[in-house]
DNA sequence: TATCAATATATTGTTGACATTTTAGCGTAT
DNA sequence: ATACGCTAAAATGTCAACAATATATTGATA
């Protein structure tokens, strides 16, 4: 019913795709539910024009399904979905690793290993529950994937697949598990990183998101 | 300027946006071109608003560059993206590999071989040339996706990166080289996939993919 | 009461028109 | 001849109205 300020995006389908994938991540619009035109255009204040294509851009990247006469439907993932990505970004988050250990340089271990203790104290000021920021540990994906220098691969990770898994996660309300043990796995990572060992890298971020994924797989199993 | 005959696809949108895809594929709308929508309008014989969202569409499938107030482009890649795609399909495709070891088939098996054979004959018939399918060898990897049973991975590939590349192949009309090896390499995998041997399958397939890479980087620097 | 058909309502698909912005063309001045 | 500014044309962004389809409601019947 209220109508939200649209940001300084020059095209209103630009601006509303922004603004409607951010209520899909943020869980407004819950995964499985219709999406009604006339309503969200009434609600952004724009004509049904520049929303359909916010939604057919949507519909790339896989956020939500379309059916011919029927609507959109924000897409919801079952557990097995969630596996299948998780197996997806093991081995591209591996590619990543490799890539980014044979040209980062000291200030970018730096900015990484800044990354983890800002990190770790916030958890450690909450005795090691979560305070707010529940995707934390999501800054040093990024940047990684970023130091990688594939810009493709990039843009697949944090333009589609992190999307997806963070659908999920709200989708489950999961927060994640065992903090301690990701943050020595992440050291690790950079520890490989400094020492340009690609291999090691690699295996190493490839089996951090396998512990990940298992524990998802020990969550849904009781 | 000719009006072509529309599939039995229920929505405008939706058809006209396989319409364009397959023309941007067959080199018919070349890399870099602009996209007008009045003529295109035209061409297809619809109005503007089921176009603008296959194009919105094509955005979110990375086929075209939209620039508000600018319109749309066909996407061009470059040597160096072209890489960092062939980089991706190195990892995923070794993914799919070993998930397929895991539970292919004897009859899943047979069908590769089969295509293998198919395949092979076609080039034999040529003596060593390739008759128009440029991209035979397409189908081999299509099913081995397809048996990895890991239905994100299959669209990611076959719906995404696939694509890119046929467009690049078709902007350099490259064809593809080295044949022959090609063949000695497929079997293999499949002789892995035969004995459920993951590791292997996976290994061989990312070599494979990774000859045809270096393959790529010897003849543009040349 | 439950089921089915017919109507009414709402939503989606499509179009053409209008406003704004960019691009192309033209003439003038240096 | 080149560069600059102005005008005209074209293309993009947006909207509101109409058509087609699906959904909900009502009423009748068993």
């Amino acid at each position: 019913m209220d109508s939200q300020v649209q940001p300084k995006s020059s095209t209103l389908a630009d601006s509303v795709f922004e603004q409607i994938r951010t209520a899909i991540i943020r869980g407004e619009l819950p995964p499985g539910s219709k999406i009604n035109e006339p309503q969200l255009s009434k609600q952004y204040g724009i004509s049904r024009g520049p929303l359909r294509e916010a939604i057919r851009r949507l519909e790339g990247c896989k956020l939500v399904e379309v059916k011919p006469n029927a609507g959109a439907k924000v897409v919801s993932l079952n557990s097995e979905q969630a596996l299948e990505i998780y197996a997806i970004r093991e081995s591209l988050e591996g590619l990543a690793c490799r890539l980014a250990a044979s040209q980062v340089t000291a200030a970018d271990c730096a900015r990484l290993r800044a990354l983890l203790v800002n990190h770790e104290q916030q958890i450690q000021s909450e005795h090691g529950r979560m305070y707010y920021q529940k995707e934390g540990d999501l800054d040093f994906h990024y940047l990684i994937v970023q130091l990688s220098g594939n810009t493709h691969l990039f843009n697949l990770l944090c333009d589609e697949l992190y999307h997806l898994l963070r659908l999920y996660r709200v989708q489950t309300s999961r927060q994640p598990s065992r903090p301690r043990q990701a943050f020595k796995e992440h050291h690790q990572i950079v520890d490989a990183l400094e020492s340009a060992d690609g291999e090691l890298a690699e295996l190493l971020m490839k089996r951090h998101i396998s512990s990940a994924r298992e524990s998802l797989i020990n969550k849904f199993n009781q």
